[in-house]
DNA sequence: CTTCTTTCATTGACGGCGGAAAAGAACAGC
DNA sequence: GCTGTTCTTTTCCGCCGTCAATGAAAGAAG
């Protein structure tokens, strides 16, 4: 039916090969001394792990030939072609589909995004099906097969099993839907927590990496965390992991939909301080846009609530660093937008509720476009890939 | 000067037989065959690796002939054998210093403490050394070497290096006290924080055997937790995680050292209660004991202080929980002893904060003997000298 | 009592990974 | 061109762990 090859396998044939691979992925590119000094081989080792990848075309010596130290032979870097292999990232909301076609190096080539009319499993299926076969076409005119198709959704998430246990907002329940997507795509399928998936993006290509301790926070419509322990992501022993939302910040705040009251979430989400807003201004605000201009235009009663939020934030955030001690926390989410306006009460509360050395954990923000959700679930499935058809991750 | 021998090498040749040795030593017996299944080698390696064990005296061959399946040749199950090596733990509180004689095992053969005079490095130094050789006379005794020296300090403190980097307990400030203790004494020595000595004890010997992510909550003069994340001990990236204590939990709380007010340090630990209980009841309660002696008498306002107290240590715990989900989490302490008064609303605090999954955690209580503190140190050295003179721990 | 079956343990051959050391390769400077 | 330097590759070797076959120790079956 479609011209480009079907998955192939990635031939790291040994753990050692996959982890050179990861580690030029993330660290842009490399000498093969670099490399055997970053994965604590030897030359030897290196230099037989890369050439099969060379071979298969994964791996390319750059020809770039700037800075040179001027003295010996020269060094012959080495990259990750990232033209070689394309994935698809696939993200479901609670009234969208977003999805992205990336190269191997996660870079976004094609992004699509299709309202969801119904959040049946099978029309949502339908409607990934639809997406996923788009960016199939789209990606036989690059010549180069799709290796794999990343599902990112919020909730309670088997990665493992590519199943979703549990999602609130799509009403799903123990639904197998990594068999299902495999089954209409034909594709290697990897799902895995919406949340967990842009840490495993940003833990691979992006600001976490060569870092083995960090947080991703998300503000948005929820509050969310990832979390890299080990070098590796916390997914819980059963699943759930990062629940920063509800981490209470306030006993006597504003009630929250799982029950308690002052929930990091109930406070700092989007729809929390829409309804704050609405409150503290009497203005009938719709959304969070419409909110974000009140306080903009100097509106003190919404100035007053995003400076409660970020102060939540920033206390949400020194609660993980107290905890893990992480070496930098990354904030992001759409949320952000809003930044310039509790910025300094993150920083604030940050600082004052961090203790000892937790305070000298890293705060970065980073803008996060909504394609980047997609993008983290194509960098579950390029995880997928590297190490093999058995599920999970590394590094 | 002493007759036993001096500290020699643990032979685990490779990795593959460090692991089955300390699979062994936490599941108690176990066959050959249970050892591979286990470690996920086969069972040719295993015997490999065993055979050296038993040589050097470390495993031994279970002569204990119950519980046959019947069927087969009878299974040759082996255990570690506990006397074979001997180790000191020592655990130093800001006034007094408790030392431990264990075995292999991590059982407790003697328990020694002394008071506290000053503060000083050198005082508590050469006390130190004078409890080591007390310990190492009676080691004596049983004709065994003592393999190690573990001390635990409560702060931050630098395994890797064996230097506390800052106690605020006994005002240390980058102290390299393994090399220190490692001259008086004549032993390896491992330095490590208190409750993550603690954790690693619970780990290999305790309640956290078998579980690859748990985390220690100890309630006493402070509030501490330790974390195991992936099957490794949580240290952080600047050397200091699980500081649980100053975690907020109500905004309007009392003040806490720390500078904020509501930490679960400064509602729950044992100065804030004999505080609470004095403002409560109007008495001169002078320590924990009589606060807890009041509150079992039945005076409402002690037990209203205790009640509190519960419900933000079960919050706590919730955070924990909600963040990192953990299997299991161990609640242990001096402060334990209050347990009756404040069960209750452990765990209902806990059960109403945990989020979705989180809940399924499993809460345990471990009544906490004050040696326990010096045992884990204890176990810190046995994990050492397992894995080699390099420092640093694993499974 | 012998033989079979079952399970646990051991042995020896094999393969593969990774390291050490030496050789090779590419370039700058003299 | 020679030399020194640095990066890379080659070759050889050791070692670990698996595979497959063998041995060992029972109870069950006949």
């Amino acid at each position: 039916m479609r011209s480009t090859p079907r998955a192939e396998a990635f031939p790291a044939h040994t753990p050692a090969a996959a982890q050179i691979f990861t580690t030029v992925l993330s660290h842009g590119p490399l000498t093969r001394s670099d490399m055997a000094a970053r994965a604590g081989l030897s030359a030897a080792a290196v230099t037989k792990a890369v050439r099969p990848l060379i071979e298969a075309g994964y791996l390319m010596e750059d020809a770039d030939d700037e800075a040179r130290p001027s003295l010996g032979r020269p060094a012959n870097p080495v990259r990750v072609d990232g033209g070689r292999a394309l994935f698809i990232g696939v993200k479901v909301t609670a009234d969208e589909i977003i999805a992205v076609l990336t190269d191997l190096c996660c870079r976004i080539r094609v992004a699509r995004h299709v309202p969801l009319e119904s959040r049946e499993p099978k029309a949502v299926l339908a409607s990934i099906a639809a997406l996923a076969q788009e960016l199939l076409t789209e990606a036989d005119g690059f010549g180069v097969p799709v290796q794999g198709l990343g599902v990112a959704v919020s909730g309670d998430v088997d990665r493992a099993a590519g199943a979703v246990r549990f999602s609130p907002f799509l009403e799903w329940r123990d639904l197998p839907l990594g068999e299902l997507v495999e089954m209409t795509t034909g594709l290697p399928v990897t799902v895995d927590n919406d949340v967990r998936a842009l840490t495993v993006a940003e833990q691979w290509f992006g600001a976490g990496v060569g870092l083995s301790d960090f947080a991703v926070v998300t503000v948005g419509a929820g509050i969310g965390c990832g979390l890299v322990v080990h070098g590796k992501v916390v997914s819980g022993a059963h699943g759930v992991a990062g629940e920063i939302g509800h981490v209470v910040i306030d006993p006597t705040g504003p009630p929250c939909h799982c029950g308690n009251r002052g929930c990091a979430e109930a406070i700092a989400a989007d729809p929390a301080i829409v309804t704050a807003v609405r409150t503290a201004t009497g203005l009938p605000v719709a959304d969070a846009a419409q909110a974000l201009d009140l306080a903009r235009q100097g509106d003190p009663g919404a100035r007053e609530v995003y400076a409660r939020a970020g102060d939540a934030i920033g206390r949400a955030i020194a609660t993980v660093a107290n905890l893990l001690g992480p070496e930098r926390v990354i904030i992001s989410g759409e949320g952000l937008a809003a930044y310039d306006l509790f910025a300094e009460q993150i920083r604030d509360a940050f600082a004052s509720s961090a203790f000892g050395t937790a305070a000298q954990c890293d705060l970065l923000t980073r803008p996060l476009p909504f394609d980047e959700w997609a993008r983290g679930a194509a960098a579950t499935a390029i995880q997928s890939f590297i190490s093999g058809p058995t599920r999970g991750g590394k590094e």
